[in-house]
DNA sequence: GGTCGTTGTGCAGATCGTGTTTCATTCCGT
DNA sequence: ACGGAATGAAACACGATCTGCACAACGACC
C-alpha cells in the first residue's frame, strides 16, 4: 500500500512535533500483545499493553493515551465492562477486537461506543490502517479551529501545508513533487541550521547514505531550480561544503 | 488529545457556548433508536428519540433541536406527513432514512427539503459523516447571515444540494449518480486539501481500503470525465502522486 | 427472467518521480 | 598553480503510480 506513503509522512511529521500516538492494548493473549507491541512501535506509535481490567485501570491512571484496542473475550471481567468503564471516563476512540466477523458484535460493539472493530484472527495491517483511520477522524475533527501552522512564509514565497504547495512571490504555484516539498519543509523547519546530508536522508527516506550517495545533492539541485535558486551563487539554500546544506531566509509560521 | 483534562475542558466548553447538537431521531425501530442514541451520544451530540409522529411533535415542543433524523417508513403516519409538518414549522435539517433504492421515496422526500438521505441499512459512521455535512453547512452559512447552504459554485458549475444535482458553467444540468455526487460533494466540502483514498472510501462507503483497490480511481476518473477535466492535464480534481486528490477551485457556498 | 444502470476489478500502456551515472565546475590545501 | 575532493547539473534508467478501457458483479426495476 505504496499510496499512503505521504499521509505516513505526515503522520511521522505530526508524531515529531506533537507526540507519537499512545496506544493502550488490552488483551489477555500474551503472544497477541508482544505482537502488537512490536508491530505497532515499528510503527511509529507508542504502546503499553495490559492483561486484564485491573491492570488496565492501573496502567491508565498512569499513562495518557490516544487510543484503545480492547479484547471483546476476557477471562473474568469482560471486554464490554471495560469498554463501559473506559467510557465513563472519557470520550478515547476503541478499537474492538472480536471473535466472529459477526455483525451482532458489530452493532454490540458500536452500541457501546467502539469506533472500530476488527475479527479475530486479524492481520496487523489492518489492524494498523484501522488504527490510523481511527486517529485521523478524531484529530481531523478536532483541529478545525485549531491554531495549527498553516502555512510557513519565507523571502516572499509561502509554503502551503494542507495543501503542500508551494507559492512563489508572486503568488503563483509553482508544483512540487512529494520528495522536494519532504525536503523544503525539513529544511524550513530548521531554518538557518545545517542540515547534513545524512540528516536529510534519514529524515526525508528513513535510510542512511551510501558510499557514493549523491540523492539529497540532486533533490536539492531540482528544489533550487524550481526555486529561482542558481546553484552557484544560491541565496535561499545555502550549500556548507563538507557539511550540508542551510536554508538560509527569515521564516514566519502562520 | 481528547481524553486529557484540558481538552475535555475545551469541549466542555464548546458544549456550553455553542450547544452541542441536538438530534431528533424519529424511528419505530427501538434497535436502531437506541443504536443511533449511543452512538451519536459519543460522538459529541445530544440525541432524544421519537417512535412516531405523536410522539415526535410532543417531543419537538419541549425542545430545541439542530437536525432532525427522519425515517421515512414508519406505522400509521407516513415520515413524509412528518417531513411536511417539520417543514411547515421551521426549516430544520432533515435527513431521511430510506428503503434500498426506493427511488421515488427519495425524490419526495428531497422535494420535500430533505437535506441528505441515507439507504437502510446504513452505516452508523456514513450516518455520522452526513449529519456533520449537514451540521456544517447549516452553520456555515448561518454565520454568514442568511438561511442554508442551497449550492455549490465553482470555477463555473454548480451543486444544488437539495436536489443532488449538477449544473455546467453553462446553467445545463449534468447527471451524477450518487455515488459521483457523494465524491464530489466529499471533495468541495474540503477544497484545496488533499484526501488520500483512505479517507475517501472512509468517507464515502465507510470501509477501509484492500491492497489494490481501485473504486477511488475510477470513481474520480468518472467524474472527470463529467466535469469535462481531462485526466492528464486536470485542472479541477488534481492528483498527488502517492497521495490522493485534490479539488482545486475557489468554492462558493450560497 | 431479462435488461439497465451503477460500481468494482484486471490489464495494458503512459506518465512521473527519484536514484545513479557521468562529466563539468568549484573549492581548498599544498 | 596543481590536483584531489566536493558539488552542480544533465542524461539516463528503473520502478512506482496513475489512467482508461473493457468487462464482471451486483442490485433495481420491469
Amino acid at each position: 500500500m505504496k499510496h499512503d506513503l505521504h499521509n505516513d509522512r505526515f503522520l511521522l511529521y505530526k508524531c515529531i512535533m506533537e507526540q507519537t500516538p499512545h496506544i493502550l492494548v488490552i488483551d489477555d493473549d500474551r503472544e497477541i500483545r508482544d505482537l502488537l507491541s512490536k508491530f505497532l512501535e515499528r510503527n511509529q506509535m507508542r504502546v503499553t499493553s495490559a492483561r486484564d481490567g485491573r491492570e488496565a485501570r492501573r496502567v491508565w491512571s498512569q499513562g495518557h493515551y490516544h487510543l484503545v484496542v480492547l479484547d471483546l473475550m476476557l477471562p473474568g471481567e469482560s471486554g464490554l465492562d471495560i469498554a463501559r468503564w473506559l467510557r465513563s471516563q472519557t470520550n478515547i476512540p476503541i478499537i474492538m477486537l472480536t471473535a466472529m466477523g459477526d455483525d451482532t458484535d458489530r452493532i454490540i460493539g458500536l452500541e457501546l461506543g467502539a469506533d472500530d472493530y476488527v475479527a479475530k484472527p486479524f492481520n496487523p495491517r489492518e489492524l494498523l490502517a484501522r488504527i490510523r483511520a481511527v486517529l485521523r477522524r478524531a484529530t481531523e475533527t478536532q483541529e478545525q479551529g485549531n491554531g495549527e501552522v498553516r502555512e510557513i512564509v519565507f523571502a516572499g514565497w509561502t509554503l502551503e501545508i494542507a495543501r503542500r504547495r508551494l507559492l512563489n512571490p508572486a503568488g503563483v504555484e509553482v508544483p512540487l513533487t512529494g520528495g522536494e516539498y519532504d525536503l523544503l519543509l525539513a529544511l524550513l523547519e530548521r531554518a538557518n541550521r545545517v542540515l547534513t546530508r545524512d540528516m536529510l536522508l534519514d529524515l526525508l527516506r528513513g535510510r542512511q547514505a551510501g558510499p557514493f550517495d549523491r540523492a539529497i545533492d540532486v533533490a536539492v539541485s531540482r528544489l533550487r531550480r524550481k526555486l529561482e535558486d542558481d546553484g552557484r551563487n544560491a541565496q535561499l539554500i545555502k550549500t556548507v561544503r563538507g557539511g550540508g546544506y542551510v536554508l538560509a531566509a527569515d521564516v514566519e509560521r502562520r
